[in-house]
DNA sequence: CATTCAATGATACAATGATACATTGTATGG
DNA sequence: CCATACAATGTATCATTGTATCATTGAATG
């Protein structure tokens, strides 16, 4: 399921080979080519079709990684990313939170303690939290 | 009967996969949701659970075989071993409902939600831990 | 020229996946 | 009963993938 890429660089253009990847799969995530859940050839893939080394892809890879717009996974390969998108973030943070509070509840419960003094213990900690965040 | 885990891995996150499985596994233990002598899921069903190769699923549980916490038996399965209070190596300090309260509290509070959201979510795991324990 | 530094290459490494194997429990047939 | 076959389990080994580190190159700069 892994695509093809099949460009061309310009070893003479002074642009950094690495550049010109970077910029040619976020033409292509832009323009629909490559579409979220995608899996980009392998770094040594890439390299053999481009004729370069492939710490070169790798380093392509890994900008295009750090600006979110793939992911790099070390032994798995490397897949594009959906779009950053404000209500999946929150979504997920969401998860977050129900899963602090439900192991904070199991935890408490299965120490024994009754839901009247974990609740106090609860609004003690987080009026601590509060004003230690808003002091120090 | 093998109990069932479900949790997300985050593939994004720069943590091996198998490091994940063994600190979700730990937090289970400790947090006493998973209780000697249960049965974990098979390497097979795990990873099928959470999309991975079984082999990184059977990495995680050899790690924990050699941390004590569980028994990996060929032919067999694999089972809890520890009891949950003994703890193997690492953090021996006293797990009170304060330190638990506080960590909940900061760890919410750190991820940027209102004292409000923290609440409602805590009253929700809250309750329905109180379900489980007189149901299950 | 010598120096410096970014780009690229070479090499070793870590995480994950694919595949074949050994061990255990259970069903089946005599 | 016992033996055998089979299915399900974890184990071992190697291939594949990305990562880290250092060496090399080549152009810019003084």
């Amino acid at each position: 399921m892994t695509v093809e890429l099949h460009f061309q660089l310009d070893f003479r253009s002074g642009t950094p080979i690495y550049e010109q990847i970077v910029e040619e799969v976020r033409r292509r995530i832009h323009g629909g080519q490559l579409k979220p859940g995608d899996q980009l050839p392998t770094v040594r893939q890439l390299a053999l079709e481009l004729r370069v080394n492939f710490n070169t892809v790798a380093r392509a890879y890994r900008i295009l990684d750090e600006a979110g717009m793939i992911s790099t996974q070390q032994g798995r390969g490397t897949y594009i990313l959906a779009p950053p998108d404000a209500d999946h973030g929150e979504r997920l943070r969401q998860v977050t939170l129900e899963h602090l509070a439900e192991d904070f509840a199991q935890q408490a419960l299965r120490l024994g303690y009754s839901p009247r003094v974990i609740r106090e213990a609860f609004e003690k900690a987080l009026l601590r939290g509060l004003s230690d965040e808003s002091n120090g």
